[in-house]
DNA sequence: GACTCATAGATGTATATACATCTAGTATGG
DNA sequence: CCATACTAGATGTATATACATCTATGAGTC
């Protein structure tokens, strides 16, 4: 009793869903599977490694405007924070006003970054090969569109 | 065309970041933010309504076929699915062979489908009042291409 | 039929994520 | 200076998500 084994043909081909929000988490989570999968070995998910990628180009910054930049809600990146700062990889000072806690790599995370580059490199350039560079500029842009719909309001 | 408001604030723009995953993520989260801002009076997530809405559409299907649908693994639907069920929007039966769990909407969880999407529609419409008809047709698109590259592997 | 392998899900553990609410500092009008 | 509003985060609670591993079942071989 086969239970509708379908060719190779129709598995391969998700439908497009008609949401346009379950399309873009599935997207979303087919991804961050290629990128933790290529990162594995470093023993760091992409998720972090994203935040250490932001520290980077941001230099010290608050988790205000941290979680501003990522579109992350404040009070999720006080959790996501915790195992970066278990493994060393961020320390964080008061800035002048004691309610605001600066963030900032420390060298062990820059190190850290430094080494997952070419695997995270890896997984990009798969992505990339797949869509072709210039796709690949048009979804970012898109991307970075679709995320100014709901700064605020 | 006028959609781009080009509003005073220069915080306006988030930047296109350099990871087209951490791109896709900070979408998804500002896209299920709108959507989930739409759905609140519904008193269901859209993780939850798109489930609904798949179950609708695929009829009965095993747990295995609905994750791979939505490119979920099929134990995160271990644990998405016991709300659900728990709200009786779902009911599972065995298939012939007893390691398959058949799920299938029921009357409860059509109704509230029904009474959900209004408020889906809203949200959507919103989403494609911003990209327009043709771009928010080309994101589907393009995501779903993009999901086909993790399918296995 | 016992042995072995494959398949579908369940469970343990860890992280990601948000919202409501609370707390601690800060700014400000009187 | 105080009362009040405002801001940045922290905490409680719930859900989302994955992987490694385990269990139950079925399938194929001899």
């Amino acid at each position: 009793m086969a239970h509708q084994v379908a060719t190779s043909e129709s598995e391969r081909r998700l439908p497009v869903l008609p949401c346009a929000c379950a399309n873009i988490r599935r997207a979303a989570r087919a991804v961050t599977r290629l990128y933790n999968h290529e990162m594995r070995s470093q023993k760091i998910e992409i998720t972090q490694f994203t935040i250490l990628m932001a520290l980077e180009r941001a230099g010290e910054i608050s988790q205000g405007k941290l979680g501003k930049l990522l579109a992350l809600d404040s009070t999720t990146l006080t959790r996501m924070l915790v195992p970066l700062r278990k493994r060393g990889w961020i320390q964080e000072k008061e800035g002048e006003d004691r309610r605001f806690r600066i963030i900032r790599l420390t060298t062990a995370g820059r190190m850290k970054l430094e080494q997952g580059l070419p695997h995270w490199k890896r997984a990009q350039d798969r992505l990339q090969g797949v869509l072709g560079e210039q796709t690949m500029n048009q979804l970012g842009q898109l991307l970075a569109q679709v995320t100014a719909i709901f700064e605020d309001s």
